[in-house]
DNA sequence: CCTTCCCTAACGATCGATCGATCGTGTCAT
DNA sequence: ATGACACGATCGATCGATCGTTAGGGAAGG
């Protein structure tokens, strides 16, 4: 009944959270194995007693730490999204084309190096209720915007050349995103070389003068 | 309790099929409330109950027209990859260039104009059992290869310049299908085009000598 | 004593699926 | 033309299983 690998929703097998976030004890534990259920199978297609037997506990114990089964998914997205925008606003550069590498590489890290955080974070969105689903959505928008500035200041001082600007914003987006896919132990490569490596294309399609 | 757009899986609302895979009658209209029903909120998240609801019809009806739920699902991952690869095939092209063009095109082309079908296919075969997804991997490894193989022959043929082939590959594919994710009937593009930029920016991707 | 952690047991609701009955419709032989 | 029959579509009712959640108590450490 093992799922092969080419089925699964990643290709990542190892769970791994940004260091500092897991609380300590059985609500640490608990994080880390919805992490896995919740990335493997969905929210949905993952009960609390699927949940609880990873954790050696029983299912009612899980309330004595979350009041909730959908608490669990908030802070595991809620982790995922301040890690990746935390990156972002922490990735420098002076001129845009050093700047624009600088994001997506932190961008591209994120997903190769959390891919299953990354995952439950970017596709089990639609089962938080709005209220809250909302935080989350705001620090989306900023994501999004601080990308479609680097390329209009780069537009704007002669540096890119792109058809279009919205674009190229999703096409570099959404190649990043999609790293959590696909990133596993099998991947020849380390994530700073993904990340460098997409960071290079991104500049491609930015059409960067002098890419290297 | 209306869901904002933000936070949806996908910002598509119209429930589009390709042309003659719908049968007619109830079986096709479980059909098409399906696919909406399981891009908004995944397999798991939308019961037969309320599936045969949006039908207008009781739950024990479903059962008439496909022998389980997850029959339903497996009918349009089939349609999906089905309509997918054979845009692939039937995309033509002499030289590595313009073959890449055309595939990109109508990768992008097949996320753009049916993103629920898309997002279904790609999103929720982990949901299908190991033996009813097995035809749709092997119709995956194709697509992949089809591409690796265009990108290695422009290489071979000095046409192409990239650092990593494999990770061409990735962002190629990756960008493209992300797509789907973000088009909809708010978006002011065609379908077309945004496959034809996506198909210059994949060009820049890969190097290509003159890519306009 | 209180607090923390986990347990057993069970709640009502909903899940996917099955049952037999009914309804309309088309196909026969008479 | 007409009655008998078969068939697919749909129904109400219900199955056992599982869902998320709650109540209440036991054991250990301060």
């Amino acid at each position: 009944m093992t799922i092969p690998t080419e089925q699964r929703r990643i290709a990542a097998d190892e769970v791994r959270l940004p260091p500092g976030v897991l609380p300590e004890g059985t609500k640490g534990r608990i994080l880390r194995e919805a992490l896995r259920l919740f990335a493997e199978r969905g929210f949905h297609g993952a009960s609390i007693r699927d949940l609880a037997e990873a954790c050696g506990i029983r299912s009612a114990t899980l309330y004595a730490h979350y009041p909730a089964k959908e608490h669990v998914l908030a802070e595991l997205i809620r982790i995922g999204h301040e890690d990746h925008h935390g990156r972002l606003l922490r990735a420098g550069g002076t001129d845009p084309v050093s700047r624009l590498r600088a994001v997506v590489r932190e961008h591209v890290l994120a997903h190769a190096e959390y891919p299953l955080l990354a995952t439950v974070a970017n596709n089990e969105l639609h089962a938080l209720s709005p209220e809250m689903a909302a935080p989350v959505l705001s620090i989306r928008a900023g994501g999004r915007r601080l990308l479609i500035d680097i390329l209009n200041e780069g537009l704007a001082q002669g540096l890119f050349d792109m058809p279009d600007t919205f674009l190229a914003m999703t096409a570099i987006s959404g190649m990043g995103m999609r790293v959590a896919g696909w990133y596993g132990t099998g991947v020849p490569y380390t994530p700073e070389e993904v990340a460098d490596a997409y960071a290079d294309l991104a500049l491609r399609i930015a059409g960067a003068t002098i890419p290297r």
